[in-house]
DNA sequence: CGATGTCTTGATGAAATTCAACTCGAGTGG
DNA sequence: CCACTCGAGTTGAATTTCATCAAGACATCG
């Protein structure tokens, strides 16, 4: 149902003005591949919150180029219990793996209203032969986001419920933080409970209970849909999380 | 203390007698990309079982394809808690985010004794540029091993204990029977039931008690280092495990 | 104002961890 | 050749962590 309309809000702009390469998270690039990835650029697209923005199950799809807002990439089970894999911020590139990978499909959805450049995935090739360095970053970026995944995995597989809350409040935090986007010692964040249960790979309830907990530890506080990270330290400690400087990546 | 010595066993032939390309289970390449292949490796290595092929902490490193014998990518929390990402068979490339992802590195160990080709990392831009198709070839990997650990986080995070084992044994015994090493019904199976908890996220005593009863229900046998599904149906259907069939893949 | 979504809390039970032994075979050195 | 150790697998019991069930609070929204 919500797979064609388009969205409410203005689409991104040429890529000579886009906010995210202003920002300085991103890696430079030449003028004739601003050019080349601004004609590879089929269109772009928003979509509102909620929205599936590629399915689990269909093969193909496009290729996106998360613009603005949030979304994450999923997996179920077919009694619906629901791992979230990651979540993908502004610059992040979507929908590669379903080019690629074996085995079955993962679902992105859309946590925020979006706005998205999008890619037609047949031009894939002709971007790694013409642009080595493009398909360069490419590999960048997918091993990047794997490395995310690998965080992940060793998250839900063996920190316990404080210690996993405590390493998603520091990771978005940070990926946050890269992107320019703390405010006032605070940073924009539109999940709920369910999404954190499903990216931590515990229940609703322990969810809960266990945020309470640390908010009232004082380690963080979340309201009115932003986040504070009220002792960082003491977070970082009970996370085990080490803060390996951020790089620029490549932007799409 | 096990970094420099070669190891026993007679290392990989020349590429255009490789063992894995003639088994049907690896893309065909051009004489041209084969030669450069051949000239892009820069040596062949034998490692002996237990040894560290890439260390957790420091960056740099080789980049390797495993020819022979079976390894696994893992982590550590500080307390010496460890979480392995996933398994590395014959053909699989070897340290491909080393070269690029942020955060924390990952450690690769051997399981059993290995032998890898050896690439200079430094020449991954050159392929990159002669030759478009091993770039977009590498990135194919990169994207099919984040498949494979997409899956074992819905694995770690929403499957009970013998859900997750059953997910294993499905698992490995496709991958190696794609790459035809199924004899007699029956693969080898050279890890042990603490490689299986770490990469389950489970306690080694869980896991025993947990691949017990299933080899008691018949549901599948591990003796003298093989692996034999004795009901494979029963496995897929308690792991909610889908088939898709498997790929030819690239290989370096 | 009722409906809905999100957050919250307590009670109960199931699942998994931890602790502690014990078995069995394969070395290994006296 | 025989203790002896060591690694791997096995098992029972006690304990902790987490899931499930049930219900209520609170805000938003048509």
């Amino acid at each position: 149902m919500d797979t064609l309309q388009p969205g409410p809000a203005p689409g991104p702009p040429p890529c000579t003005a886009c906010r995210l390469r202003k920002a300085g998270a991103f890696t430079a690039v030449s003028a004739d591949e601003m050019a080349f990835i601004e004609s590879f650029r089929a269109s772009t697209l928003n979509r509102p919150a909620g929205s599936t923005l590629m399915h689990e199950q269909k093969p193909g799809g496009k290729l996106f180029t998360l613009y603005a807002g949030w979304a994450f990439r999923y997996k179920t089970l077919s009694d619906g219990r629901r791992q979230i894999l990651n979540f993908l911020l502004p610059g992040d590139l979507i929908g590669l793996q379903q080019e690629f990978s074996d085995g079955a499909m993962h679902g992105i959805e859309a946590v925020t209203d979006v706005s998205l450049c999008v890619f037609p995935r047949d031009g894939l090739w002709e971007l790694f032969r013409r642009y080595p360095n493009l398909g360069y970053d490419i590999t960048w970026l997918a091993a990047r986001e794997e490395g995310m995944v690998d965080d992940n995995l060793l998250t839900a597989g063996r920190r316990n419920a404080a210690e996993r809350v405590a390493m998603l409040l520091m990771h978005l935090y940070r990926r946050l933080e890269r992107l320019g986007l703390v405010q006032d010692g605070s940073v924009e964040f539109p999940i709920n409970q369910q999404h954190i249960a499903d990216i931590l790979g515990l229940s609703l309830v322990h969810t809960n209970k266990t945020m309470r907990r640390l908010q009232q530890l004082g380690l963080h506080e979340i309201r009115n849909g932003r986040l504070w990270l009220r002792n960082p330290k003491a977070l970082q400690r009970l996370a085990d999380y080490y803060d390996a400087p951020l790089r620029r990546a490549p932007l799409l």
